[in-house]
DNA sequence: AAAAAATAATCAAACGTTTGCGTGATAAAA
DNA sequence: TTTTATCACGCAAACGTTTGATTATTTTTT
């Protein structure tokens, strides 16, 4: 029998009461007697009735449902987040419309518009790297659809959102590197034009004048994240005068070519030349070369947090908060993480 | 301005006509004259109308989403497949609502609950570790929603699903080593419970008598995928008596395990023992000593195929076809690849 | 000038719910 | 017995669209 669904006007003529009624007898409603709440049910659960919640949605001009908007699926920061959020949005009865923007700033402005058309409860974004104007994020304000941002923060005012700051991590990264008695203190960076690289940066030079040494900027050098631009970034290293002994690289992809590179060079990882990353890549714990040690930015707990924000938001809406003008700012300071060995984990 | 979105009842209010006509005038229907038609559209600019989807839902009965239910969204072979699956629906003007089962067959139950009451047009599984039973399934077949299933299949009849085949993999993977000259191959296979490892095993022994060879089965060992179930795999093979030359491990992971392990017992990766394995790590690479060939299962083209089937179906039944009885079966051969080094990569 | 045809717009039902308000019927209080 | 609560249920509007059937207006044809 493959049937329409029921709906409660088919179970209120076969009942011969009215629609409100068996509306009223599925949510135990006080005046709907016994009996008939029990025939209702019965007989709903005969039918097989399941309420459309595209009706519901409607009705009540909500879907239970948060949009997420990232650049990329498949990178395992984001798989973590998505991850997160899910978890989130289940326990607390949402459900999640997924997006990915590609790093195209079009795209991301067609999605946002798929969104709010999708009329989602509120919004969770990750920006793409290439966006620069805000323009779509800043419509959605006159609907009332909540937005948080996490990770990839736009520059705007008066928005909500997680982050993670590289300052202190970094700071810690090379104060580790110095404890451990490296004087030469080199750093693969990325791009320029990344905020993220300029924190990096910030936190190196913090970190010197926290030690009390001198900051020798031919010790910073840039790469565009690729294989031979890494090469390149660290044969410039080696060759400075003041030959660093230990490097900081932008992220575990730069770190692992870096390593490669070395290794390739004869030289012995964590003897001759030390590691520190900023952990991207989970499989760090499956393999032999590795930094010694890696800045963790959470992307689990960033989206974890996001998620609640955004939820807790929706929660106070839906109670008839008004408007409220204070704005969430969550900062996770990024964490430096010594790498052991590997640890047991079971595959797929 | 913060107010409720324009509706076409205020539009058609403001305008005095009809809700019809600016409806239709919306849509281009050629029995709306040009001038109101150009009148409509420039107020509905103006007030930035955006369509109800929810309400068009209802209308339609149907709400341009799949839904897609997956064991874990963290794992790399699934963020890949949920890429694709959010790029095909993209394309084709769907979106993606997305939820994880983390391998919990009661999880699972409710996930599909959740999405037959949201309405999603079809959806997407990839089915979880744990489910055994496949009612919840069955129960959608009442309503019109199809489901496509991918790499993880349920033994149900009359279902569509795309799967990997190992077999023809795990044969290459034997007959690669074959043709390097390895006599004695040993295999570090996954869980008797696992379906997987029995197509393993299958595809090794096949590949023997291809080749005229006598299978020794002291040459499969099994592990848990864990790391000491792993090295205690491998310890049992080299202290076999035709200890192996080469090893085909269950996963990538299993195989770094054992690399790791072996590198420890100072036998050289890939000269004095090689490796095949069973691709699921993308960073494979990003690593000096890996597996010199693996079986790659292609989550993304498995996640393409999948959705497009979904999509054609949900297209065909638009266009009001009404029953078919033919099911997609599509089997994405498994094949083997030589791991060569990095390939340029940019990161996050 | 009347009939036919084309054009332009309206009416109203439908999609499946929820919910404020009204209304009988029965039971308790006066 | 009349008044007042209490209980159990029905009516109808609302959410924002789409669309088949209908009507009113204008243009074309004969």
């Amino acid at each position: 029998m493959r049937s329409k669904p029921a709906t409660i006007k088919e179970i209120a003529q076969l009942l011969k009461i009215s629609i409100s009624t068996v509306s009223r007898a599925l949510h135990d409603h006080p005046s709907i007697g016994l009996t008939t709440r029990q025939k209702v049910k019965k007989l709903a659960s005969e039918l097989n009735y399941e309420p459309n919640q595209t009706a519901i949605f409607l009705q009540q001009g909500r879907t239970l449902t948060i949009g997420v908007i990232l650049p990329e699926l498949s990178e395992a920061f984001f798989s973590s987040a998505i991850s997160a959020i899910e978890d989130c949005a289940y326990k607390r009865n949402y459900t999640v419309l997924l997006a990915q923007s590609h790093d195209d700033e079009q795209k991301e402005k067609q999605l946002v518009e798929k969104m709010k058309n999708h009329r989602v409860d509120g919004l969770l974004v990750s920006v793409s790297k290439n966006t620069s104007s805000y323009q779509h994020f800043d419509n959605l304000r006159q609907y009332d659809i909540p937005i948080v941002f996490f990770d990839r923060i736009p520059a705007m005012q008066n928005i909500h959102y997680v982050a993670c700051n590289m300052e202190i991590g970094t700071i810690d990264a090379v104060s580790y590197l110095l404890k451990k008695g490296h004087r030469s203190i080199g750093m693969i960076n990325g791009p320029a034009t990344l905020s993220a690289s300029g924190e990096r940066k910030e936190g190196y030079i913090k970190a010197m004048i926290k030690n009390r040494l001198k900051f020798d900027p031919s010790l910073i050098v840039s790469c565009d994240l690729t294989e031979p631009s890494t090469q390149a970034a660290l044969d410039e290293l080696l060759a400075s005068k003041r030959k660093p002994t230990a490097i900081v690289t932008f992220n575990d992809y730069v770190a692992l070519f870096a390593i490669k590179h070395a290794t390739n060079l004869k030289l012995k990882i964590n003897e001759d030349l030390e590691f520190v990353s900023y952990a991207n890549l989970p499989l760090i714990n499956y393999m032999e070369s590795i930094p010694a040690a890696s800045v963790e930015q959470f992307p689990y707990l960033q989206g974890q947090k996001a998620a609640d924000i955004l939820l807790d938001l929706l929660a106070q809406k839906h109670q008839g908060v008004t408007e409220q003008t204070a704005y969430y700012k969550i900062i996770i300071e990024s964490q430096l993480v010594e790498n052991s060995s590997m640890t047991g984990f079971k595959g797929k």
